[in-house]
DNA sequence: CAAGTTAGTATCGACTCGATACTATATTGG
DNA sequence: CCAATATAGTATCGAGTCGATACTAACTTG
């Protein structure tokens, strides 16, 4: 009954969300599906720019994103980088132009005001909840967890000396520095899982 | 910062909601708009159940509404009445089938655990955070609250006697049942506003 | 009763999205 | 070392969403 609600809740503020969003994304001649992208990409690391990574996020196939892309190269509002290593990959950056999109049209002001006002022990226990359904809906539908890259259980952190801050990636054997460690990987798996199941 | 996050939190829950909502319905040939419209006309009154009201609630225009109920038609999952006062006005009813479809597709069996799960106090908190925001979406976007019939001021309740339980609403003047009053109308406005804004 | 409003439909174009098929590059097992 | 296989990404097509515009029919108001 109250599972229920909760459950309707979310359902009914993501429709609401994704009505203001297409609104606001009118005037700019774009679908919500490229300001998620967008968002992505500003947020993912370097591991994780691909359209392969970027499928596996939005729950989309190759193709679709592949056009969404497509849409959002031709508006300048990304550039695509060749991998120098694997030659079949392609990395996307975000341009200004874009980035500066994305800070416009992303927060809506109102419901901002609404966060704002919310009360901080509400808040918390708000924000564990959303976290909680949204690990659920992704174990269920097999996709990956995206996590900030500083607590993954492939991240070496270095704790003392000169180097404190930046950490080492024992999965693809790379440096990162503390900024690194902030965005997240599409490789990322939790540090408390029994290791060896990946 | 935390704001913030509480409002990414929702956006990303909402788009993952949409993506296993697709997938559960891409075997029956639907879409999301297909599943909100039939789950809208399982809980609204009986004033509420045409294009007009399901094109406030969804936020759309009445010609992608006007489709989606075509749509619907076709797939034997909604009747439609004529209004016998008003011949401009078509009412729409969710059929045995629709209601069927509704009760299977709907409610995602992983996410419910996870609400089962979740701390009652929590769980009180997160679904206040989530209707304050859902209103603060619907204030900002001028759209209406679609309210519970038996808590909008112009119900008026019947607190004794045999007909304890009905009510009578003074925008429609109509007699209300007491299962009437648990659906969601298109004029529903808060007992606290104030009279003689509407 | 004319003018304006409201309910709903029809049509068009831009776009999403999944399915399928395809190319190019890497990797791996014999 | 190379054939088989896997992976990254693109191209194309069809079904469908969605908004814009224009339209009909019916109701309301001055």
């Amino acid at each position: 009954m109250s599972t229920e609600n909760l459950y309707n809740l979310a359902e009914r503020l993501g429709e609401l969300l994704r009505v203001e969003r297409r609104g606001m994304l009118r005037a700019r001649q774009l679908e919500p599906v490229h300001l998620a992208t967008l968002r992505y990409l500003c947020t993912c690391n370097q591991f994780s720019n691909t359209a392969s990574a970027i499928t596996e996020y939005l729950g989309q196939t190759k193709g679709t994103t592949s056009q969404t892309l497509k849409v959002l190269e031709k508006k300048s509002l990304l550039e695509r980088v060749a991998d120098v290593k694997d030659r079949r990959v392609v990395h996307f950056f975000v341009s200004p132009t874009g980035r500066r999109l994305v800070s416009e049209v992303a927060p809506s002001l109102a419901l901002m005001d609404a966060c704002a006002r919310v009360e901080p022990s509400d808040q918390v226990a708000a924000e564990q909840v959303l976290a909680d359904l949204i690990t659920a809906l992704l174990q269920t539908n097999n996709m990956r967890a995206f996590g900030i890259c500083g607590r993954c259980r492939h991240n070496q952190r270095r704790q003392t000396g000169l180097t404190k801050g930046t950490s080492f990636c024992n999965l693809v054997k790379q440096e990162l520095s503390a900024s690194d460690n902030q965005l997240i990987c599409r490789e990322y798996q939790r540090v408390d899982v029994a290791a060896g199941l990946g």
